[in-house]
DNA sequence: AGCACGCCGACT
DNA sequence: GTCGGCGTGCTC
């Protein structure tokens, strides 16, 4: 082949245009790989036009079948498919590339997580709606004085004109503002030709966060831990950080000396949270410690905002990004430093579509661009405590609460002998103990992972419980909407008066305790007392969340009820008591990770009591207190929990010991998704250090209408899954009506 | 991911 | 006799 010439990236020889004379007997098409945002196995090859330059990472149009689409020059054209068959690249778009390691970035993302390359690609451009640069603003200026003279006057039109004699050129919207008149006016002059419109680019005028502002007094220990996250910027190499610190003991302003060495250094940091929409408190901390707000990506963002974002990424005009995990794949040409909060969070995990973790994905991203990565966790993730304790990640502990906050003291109530009356869930012991903080005049919280009333209606006639047609789960009653719902997908019902199965009237039965069941308990028990409701149902949009977190600032509510949205990142001064209604919950099922999630969720709960000088009460309602993970958080004693979980996780080679893949055999037809099933099983691959589990019905055997079967693929550490999966898969025939999803890494272990 | 092509039931 | 269901396959 006659492509000797080619050089390296970036930038490459695309064909003959440099060539002179005879070197080249065929005149052969100039031709690239464009990667389209599509789930195809490969880029495909399209003709370069003439004049037409292109390198590494332009953004193109392309013709495909009947459409144009979005896509990105991946490399020189492989070749394969004939010069007849290539259609020309339509436009090239005049912004900057993608820079090369994003690209490698999303090969390596495919490939770790066995995802067609434009699939990720895809990932990474469905944030822009579009390439066209903003568009312009018409504003006015002042063109020919000397028709004035012709023009009749009015006191609106001397208004404008007086204005423009001594200010720059403004649009008609902000003229006639100032001027008070009607953009008509406005528009009269420039008719007149009085005016002149000019356009405006505008430019994004965005405060930078300055790291020169001096930051908060740290303790001795923060100090140190800043100083060593400051050496570990400034040694410019990759690295790993567990910074490890309970709530409140300022974990955020240790690793805000890492980001403002990072901006002195001029490289661009990435914040990755779990829930950007949940977190005012934590922009409000960051635009007091740096005089700016930082960039923000999350779901919530308007189509103008997201391109915005996305070109000031692109550009490098923005400096901090603080994002959701979708917030690693903008493309970032001098990422220096990213940073992992809440790293043990599950929410990092993306279930659907492209499947991957995002915090490992920023490991490794981190890892190609030579640059450190710091995970930050009041509670670990166990791979991660692992890790660090192996010596492959470094760690930094922040032992203690700062500012002199006391750790809140932590209780079991035993249920089993302090019993709540008959269908009621509070134990006597947290009544009681809600009375006192009430007569205090202090806040409360109820926390219970569970939303709607009840988790289960059956009909006490016959025993019908109510499921859902779609899902293996029970329907939910939501009472105040009155309705029974799934969680799993959009079925709902209306409530029933009549069991479906047997007709007995009034027989339909609430089981068990939901968020709103609680409040239920409580208004008849409190009805004085302010009560609010804090669930996803409740709680729609940054907006409903904010207001909410203000309302129980400004103490005008006196008690919390709610799921796991309300343990996130919210400091409440006046919140002294914490009960947990149900600690058991997720103890069940028999995963290896349903200790430690527990754990996870439920000393962050326990962290939101008695952040400031009140000492916090912490509840925990129980049928299990000799449980480790219960003992492991009233003792405090966190270390030989973990140690315990780890022993545990190295018995069976479970990660970060070994690796797991899962295979999600998916489909509507039962027996047919079985077949497939069976047939992976067979041929699964097997060894003495290869095993593979199932198939199995996989945790919601029937989801959204699919039935489902799981795999477990088990290996030791230093084996390579992805290439032993990808021979697997080639070995079975899998029809088009059944879908094998890849899960590497997953979460749940069973 | 779209979109077209392609074989089997209910309409004019 | 057609219109239309969505199963399979292709798009450089």
């Amino acid at each position: 082949m006659a492509d000797h010439g080619s050089s390296s990236a970036p930038g490459f020889d695309f064909g003959d245009e440099e060539q002179v004379g005879a070197s080249r007997a065929v005149p052969q098409a100039r031709r690239v790989a464009v990667l389209l945002p599509l789930p195809l196995p490969e880029a495909y090859d399209y003709k370069v036009p003439a004049g037409m330059e292109l390198g590494e990472g332009n953004y193109v149009e392309v013709p495909l079948g009947p459409r144009h689409l979005l896509g990105v020059v991946w490399g020189p054209g492989a070749g394969e498919v004939s010069d007849t068959k290539l259609r020309p690249v339509a436009q090239r778009f005049d912004i900057p590339p993608m820079p090369e390691i994003h690209r490698r970035f999303i090969d390596w993302v495919a490939a770790y997580t066995m995802a067609p390359p434009g699939a990720v690609l895809r990932m990474a451009l469905s944030a822009i709606g579009g390439m066209e640069p903003p568009k312009p603003i018409t504003a006015y200026q002042l063109f020919d004085p000397g028709r004035l003279a012709e023009l009749r006057m009015t006191a609106a039109r001397r208004r404008v004109l007086d204005l423009l004699a001594d200010g720059p050129p403004r649009p008609s919207a902000e003229l006639a503002l100032e001027a008070g008149c009607s953009a008509a006016v406005v528009r009269g002059l420039a008719d007149a030709g009085v005016l002149e419109p000019v356009l405006l680019h505008p430019t994004r005028n965005i405060p930078a966060p300055d790291w020169r502002l001096p930051g908060p007094v740290l303790s001795p220990e923060q100090a140190a831990a800043a100083e060593s996250l400051r050496g570990k910027v400034a040694a410019a190499g990759f690295s790993t950080t567990l910074l490890d610190g309970v709530t409140g003991s300022g974990k955020t302003e240790v690793y805000s000396e890492a980001i403002a060495a990072c901006l002195e250094a001029g490289r661009q940091v990435l914040v990755l949270l779990p829930e950007i929409a949940l977190s005012a408190q934590w922009l409000e901390r960051f635009a007091t410690r740096f005089g700016a707000p930082p960039h923000q990506w999350h779901s919530d963002l308007s189509g103008t905002q997201r391109r915005a974002t996305w070109r000031d990424v692109a550009t490098g005009a923005a400096r901090v990004v603080v994002g959701a995990r979708s917030a690693l794949f903008l493309p970032y040409p001098d990422l220096g430093l990213i940073l992992i909060d809440e790293e043990h969070d599950p929410s990092f995990k993306q279930e659907d579509g492209v499947i991957y973790n995002a915090r490992d994905m920023a490991v490794a991203r981190a890892h190609l661009g030579a640059i450190p990565i710091v995970l930050v966790s009041a509670t670990p993730s166990l791979e991660s405590s692992i890790n660090a304790d192996a010596g492959r990640y470094g760690r930094l502990d922040l032992p203690a609460r700062h500012g002199g906050a006391s750790m809140p003291d932590l209780k079991l109530i035993d249920l089993r002998l302090d019993r709540p009356p008959r269908n009621r869930w509070l134990a006597p012991s947290l009544v009681t103990a809600l009375t006192e903080t009430f007569a205090e005049g202090e806040q409360a919280m109820l926390f219970l992972n569970r939303r709607g009333y009840a988790p289960l209606t059956l009909c006490r006639s016959c025993g019908h419980r109510m499921q859902c047609p779609n899902c293996t789960a029970w329907l939910v009653e939501h009472r105040l909407a009155g309705k029974l719902q799934c969680h799993h997908c959009d079925f709902t019902m209306k409530l029933l008066d009549v069991c479906p199965s047997c007709s007995a009237e009034g027989s339909m039965t609430a089981c068990g305790p939901g968020v709103e069941r609680i409040a239920e308990e409580v208004t008849q028990l409190f009805p004085d007392q302010r009560m609010a409701l804090m669930t996803s149902d409740s709680l729609i949009g940054p907006h409903a969340i904010r207001e909410m977190v203000r309302r129980v600032q400004d103490h005008e509510i006196d008690l919390l009820i709610g799921t796991q949205v309300m343990a996130k990142g919210h400091h409440f001064p006046m919140l002294t008591l914490v009960g947990v209604v149900d600690s058991d919950l997720g103890l069940g099922g028999g995963d290896l990770r349903a200790a430690e999630r527990t754990y996870q969720l439920l000393q962050q709960v326990a962290g939101r009591a008695g952040r400031a000088e009140r000492a916090g009460r912490v509840f925990l309602q129980t049928y299990m207190p000799e449980h480790p993970v219960l003992q492991a958080l009233i003792s405090g004693d966190r270390a030989s929990f973990y140690e315990r979980e780890a022993d545990e996780r190295h018995e069976h080679g479970m990660p970060p010991f070994g690796r797991l893949a899962a295979l999600i055999v998916s489909g509507e037809e039962e027996t047919t998704v079985d077949v497939v099933a069976r047939a992976l099983g067979r041929t699964a691959p097997r060894s003495e250090t290869v095993q593979v589990l199932g198939p199995a019905p996989a945790p919601y055997a029937l989801l959204r209408g699919r039935h489902r079967r799981r795999l477990l693929l088990k290996a030791p550490r230093a084996v390579s899954v992805q290439p032993l999966i990808a021979e697997w898969l080639s070995r079975v025939e899998v029809p088009g009506s059944v879908r094998v999803q890849v899960d590497i890494d997953p979460y749940s272990f069973l």
